[in-house]
DNA sequence: TTGACACAATTAACAGTGTTAATATCTTGT
DNA sequence: ACAAGATATTAACACTGTTAATTGTGTCAA
């Protein structure tokens, strides 16, 4: 009785709609009941496949985290260039990659905002900072960083990329000025003083 | 009819009603009802003392914002340290106010967030910027930070000092290490980076 | 004392929310 | 053709933010 009659994947039709609902209209302003008037389907059978909205958004966070997880391996890997450099790549990829999409990146970051984010289950969430951290010993092992508590310097590396991302997806109305410039000037301090 | 019959400032228990239940369960779990039943009033009560349940939410960030504006004055008046030094003890002031109320600066967060915060009409909210940019100012003059585009200097201060309070309360229970040493030790690389 | 008027608070209701239980409708294998 | 299983729907519950209409309460002028 529903037009998507064809065998199409109805849990990947759920997230679909709901990602581009999300985005649209925010996490609070989209109802269960919209989402599956968006695909046709009434409003129960999304229960069918996920087991309520918050599971939902759980989904697309793993998707998020999970999307880019290649790029991260394949800069590990490089070999290329200095352990600096590699570095570098990696957090202006990390950066530009929340930039690029500034209402995802926000619908992650509220989540982790509730009460209830710990336990959430988002597997890949830490990844991030343990590339960091590896990318950073690489760095004090080929003295381009100085020697000391290789966690403390990830976690200052960490702050500053995660500081980047927040304010400027979080306020975008606020008057940077040149975006690149405050990105990689902010980058360059910080290694600058790591050194 | 009800308990609080004395000539109590009605608009004032409401926001603290409504503060202590949106600390302990966060906004979205947090009905009017539920407040208006803290305080022994009907719900449509509070509608007479705020137009609705945002407005509640833009009082108490306008009181968390200006709650600390006397002590940033002070910081600004202060003519005994040296500007750097009063710079950082702006920043670490601001740092551990976040920490000591966690839930109130995730709140407060949470509210610039969503889609319509643009038009949350929250004033205070960008003094924390300016006032750093005043002290950056100060510092460049005195020479203790290099010459240079000072909102840029500015910006990565308060990248780095955002960062540091966002991540720092939204994932507690992260393997930090010694909290104040982190503190202290991003943001003295950052200024080492800033010179 | 009466009446008028403003203020404070309430009851009842609307449309919408997440979610569940019970039911119907299809699809498939035998 | 019929049973079984998967898939989807209808109806309902308790709850949400919010509004309109109503009641009570206190103050002041006549």
């Amino acid at each position: 009785m529903n037009s998507n009659s064809d065998k199409v994947d109805v849990k990947k039709m759920i997230l679909e709609a709901a990602k581009e609902l999300f985005l649209e209209q925010g996490i609070n302003s989209v109802s269960m009941r919209k989402i599956a008037n968006k695909i046709n389907y009434s409003p129960t059978t999304l229960y069918i496949y996920y087991s309520n909205k918050n599971d939902i958004l759980k989904h697309l966070a793993k998707e998020y985290f999970s999307e880019y997880a290649q790029d991260y391996e394949n800069i590990l890997e490089n070999t290329e260039r200095s352990s600096i450099d590699n570095l570098i790549v990696f957090i202006k990829h990390y950066i530009h990659r929340a930039l690029a999409n500034p209402g995802m990146y926000k619908l992650m970051t509220t989540l982790f905002a509730e009460t209830d984010s710990s336990h959430l289950g988002i597997s890949n969430a830490g990844k991030g900072y343990e590339i960091l951290k590896t990318l950073t010993t690489r760095c004090i092992k080929d003295n381009e960083l100085s020697e000391g508590d290789v966690d403390l310097k990830a976690q200052i590396l960490w702050v500053n990329t995660h500081g980047l991302c927040s304010l400027l997806t979080k306020r975008p109305s606020f008057h940077w000025g040149e975006v690149e410039l405050l990105i990689d000037s902010s980058i360059n301090t910080v290694i600058k003083g790591l050194k």
